[in-house]
Order: structure tokens, then C-alpha cells, then sequence
DNA sequence: TCTGGGGTCCTAGGACCC
DNA sequence: TCTGGGGTCCTAGGACCC
């Protein structure tokens, strides 16, 4: 059996942790630049805020019915999330961080007779520890214990748990899920199956295989197994290292100038930087670019990418701004409202498998050091504290960040106060 | 009349996820 | 004024190789 857990809301509920006055309140949380809501309390979701609303437009509807919103704070968010797994991993011998909020839990060889009874201790548990709620849901596949997790946020909401135990619980639960709520089929695979007569996930269950390969490939293959109760998604106990690392941003305001522009990039460099020697993995591409907004409907539209190899694989962030920097160069044209740009390392190799050339320049000692250093003084006092030059100053473009709330967890100094 | 076959690599685009 | 960011996998088609 699989277990797939979930955090209630979670991003609103990690605000909720540290301010328990906002519980029972409607709470949003924003995505970045305060632009769209991307975490809804079960009170915003009841006054019919919907997921991907931009915000501008609702400021008086906020204000109107007393609507904690928040900024994003994935450095929060992120410790968080990382207690909670910490807090999992004591009940069962393996397993798979799915995101920030969910992980499958594995529950083959356990002691258990109830898994329910299980499920309601681990729950219980997260609550008391993190002060998180969450669900869990249980069934034979993963794609199953997704859904089962869904069924118990819609039928069993009293306990938040629901175990797919037998076959008669399994049709029930495939019967009351629509085929755009399964894990896996999004809205353009929906519309196809409802046009096809596919309703539900018992109906889908039951399909013509040959159809489902025709017309959604393997993938459509191996979710029919997973429906059928064949588990056919491998597990992922172990973090894969990443094949891409991307950062990209729009402006808290519209930029016109190279040289604006070369700072964001810059700074974005930097950030992939770091994350790449996070993951000890080094780039041989690149692809940067840079857009205008295309919801300014006067402005001139211009959007351009391009993508370059490096003369050596590197993680080091001179090296990634300056090879930025160039392609920018090229790509720039005066004249436009830029809104956004973005750094993308692509083609990543492990570190310690990088090919060098007898010519090439390679990174020496004391640049790695340089490195190592920086990462640990950003870590500790905050992203950039120390930075390259060419990463500016002033920071008129950063994102906009009107109601972020304190890393209470990460920082020393934004530590929650009791008493002053 | 009749114009090979098999393979790899790359890219773009489409689908999905949170 | 203001509309998110960061990933994965699969397929088709073209270029190229022998």
C-alpha cells in the first residue's frame, strides 16, 4: 500500500503557525510580486476566491471581508516543510518528498492491520509537532492514494484520512472522481475523455487500452495499470539531481535599460549559481531571455531567447554572469518595457565528472573557496548579503514583496519575540 | 518500371505536476 | 500601476552518419 500525505493549504498554514490569530480568518497567500493567490485557508476558498486570481483586482474585495494576505516566504515555507518530512520518516521505513507539501509514504511490510489507524497517528502527530494539518490518503498505486487523498478532503473530511481498503471502498472512491481529477490527466486530456465518453475514473478504468495508447501515449498506458491497481510510477526514495535549474522573474517594475536588465540577470545568475552548487552539478548550456509584458496591450511586444554552450562545464557564478552577460548582448534591443528575464542551466553534470581541456581555464582552489564562503555568509545572514558587482545595488527591479512574513525559523534576528 | 535502411542526436512543442 | 515560478516526460521531425 501507498500512503500520499498533504499539507492542508499548506502555505497559509505555515502563516498560521506563527500567527494563530489568523485561525478561522480567511488567509491568502500570493505568488511573487504579490501577483497572483496561490494558497487559499478554507475560509478564502468559501468567500469564492479562486486559485490564480490576481490580486490588484481584489483589494477591496480583501479589505471588504478581513483577508489576511501574505506575501510568499518560501524560506519559511521550505523549513517547514522539511520538519514535517522529518517528522514522517519515524513512521515508516522509506520515504518519497514529492513536493513541498506531499510525500508518498511507503506502508509495504508494516505491523499494521489498520492503516487508518495509522494514518490517524501520524496526522495527529504533524499537528502536534509543526502545528500543520494535513491529509492522507491510502490506496494500492500511487495514482490511487492521490485520489484517495482527494476523497478524504471531499468525503471524509471529519478524520482527513481515508484507506482505500478493498474493492467495494476503491469503486466507490474512482466513482465520485471526475477524470480531470485524476494525478496525471490535465484540462486538454480531460476535454479529449469527456468528449469520448469518459466521465469518471471507473469509467476510465474500464477503457479500450489500445485507445488510451493511440491517444494519450505511454503515459495514458501506464496510468490505466495504476488505475487497475498495477503500480507502474517507480518510487523516488532518493532526491534525483536535477537536469535543469532555472531562475526567472518578473520586475516589481517595467525596465528599459540594458543596464537594469544586466543586474536582474546577474542576480539570477548568481541564484542558479548557488543552487547548482547546492546540487554539486555543473552547467554546459545556458539559455537566457528576456520578455516584455504581454498583458500590456499598448506596449510593443518583444520576447527573445537564446541558448549557448559555455567553454567548460562550471558552477561558478563570475563565469555564469559573465557567459549571461554576453548572450544579453546579443538579444537586447532599446525601445521596449522589458518585464521579465530569466537564467536557465541546462545539460547539468555532476561536478566531479566535468571534462577538461589542457587550454581550458579551470576554476581554481581559491575560487571554489571564494565560493563555498559566500554560499555559507548568504545562507546565514540572508541571499545577498555578499554579491558580485554586476548584480547592482540599488535593485529598482526586485520583485515586489508588500506583506512578507518574518523567516521565523531561518533567521536569528526575525526570531518571534514573545515578550519585547 | 525501378532511387535503401538503420541509427543517433537535437530541437520544438505539447502535455503534465506542484 | 498591478496578471507566478520551477520543473518533468514524451513525441515528431529534421539533420546527419554510415
Amino acid at each position: 500500500m501507498y500512503a500520499l500525505i498533504d499539507c492542508n493549504n499548506f502555505y497559509c498554514s505555515c502563516e498560521r503557525v506563527f500567527n494563530p490569530k489568523l485561525e478561522g480568518k480567511p488567509v491568502v497567500v500570493l505568488s511573487n510580486n504579490d501577483g497572483c493567490v496561490i494558497s487559499r485557508s478554507e475560509e478564502a476558498k468559501l468567500l469564492g476566491i479562486k486559485m490564480g486570481t490576481p490580486a490588484f483586482m481584489f483589494e477591496d474585495f480583501f479589505n471588504k471581508n478581513n483577508v489576511a494576505v501574505y506575501s510568499s516566504n518560501y524560506t519559511l515555507y521550505g523549513d517547514l516543510s522539511d520538519r514535517v518530512m522529518k517528522t514522517l520518516i519515524e513512521f515508516v521505513p522509506r520515504l518519497e518528498v514529492y513536493s513541498i507539501d506531499e510525500a508518498f509514504l511507503d506502508l509495504h511490510d508494516l505491523p499494521y492491520i489498520d492503516l487508518l489507524e495509522l494514518a490517524l497517528k501520524i496526522k495527529m502527530s504533524v499537528h502536534k509537532r509543526i502545528g500543520i494539518p494535513v491529509t492522507i490518503g491510502i490506496a494500492p498505486t500511487k495514482t490511487l492514494a492521490k485520489m484517495a487523498n482527494k476523497f478524504a478532503k471531499k468525503k471524509r473530511k471529519d478524520v482527513g484520512c481515508f484507506w482505500a481498503a478493498n474493492d467495494k471502498l476503491i469503486d466507490e472512491m474512482m466513482d465520485s472522481t471526475e477524470v480531470g481529477d485524476i494525478w496525471g490527466i490535465g484540462a486538454q486530456y480531460a476535454k479529449i475523455l469527456k468528449k469520448n465518453g469518459f466521465q469518471t475514473a471507473l469509467e476510465l478504468r474500464n477503457a479500450p487500452e489500445e485507445w488510451i495508447r493511440v491517444n494519450m501515449t505511454v503515459v495514458g498506458q501506464r496510468l490505466l495499470n495504476e488505475l487497475r491497481g498495477v503500480p507502474s510510477i517507480e518510487w523516488e526514495f532518493i532526491i534525483p539531481a536535477k537536469k535543469n535549474i532555472c531562475c526567472a522573474r518578473g520586475f516589481g517594475i517595467l525596465i528599459k535599460t540594458k543596464h537594469e536588465l544586466s543586474e536582474a540577470l546577474a542576480s539570477y545568475a548568481a541564484n542558479v549559481g548557488e543552487k547548482l552548487r547546492r546540487q554539486k552539478s555543473c552547467a554546459k548550456t545556458i539559455n537566457i531571455f528576456v520578455q516584455t509584458n504581454p498583458f500590456r496591450r499598448d506596449d510593443k511586444q518583444y520576447m527573445r531567447s537564446m541558448t549557448t554552450d559555455l567553454p567548460v562545464c562550471t558552477n561558478n557564478t563570475a563565469m555564469l554572469i559573465k557567459y549571461a552577460l554576453k548572450v544579453l548582448d546579443r538579444i537586447y534591443l532599446d525601445g521596449y518595457n522589458y518585464h521579465k528575464c530569466g537564467f536557465l542551466a541546462l545539460d547539468l553534470i555532476p561536478e566531479d565528472q566535468v571534462q577538461y581541456s589542457i587550454y581550458d581555464a579551470v576554476e581554481s582552489p581559491k575560487e571554489k573557496t571564494i565560493s563555498k564562503t559566500l554560499d555559507k555568509l548568504n545562507k546565514v545572514h540572508g541571499k545577498d548579503l555578499i554579491r558580485y558587482a554586476a548584480q547592482g545595488y540599488g535593485k529598482k527591479w526586485k520583485l515586489k514583496q508588500a506583506r512578507l512574513s518574518p523567516c521565523y525559523t531561518t533567521r536569528i534576528d526575525q526570531i518571534l519575540k514573545v515578550k519585547n
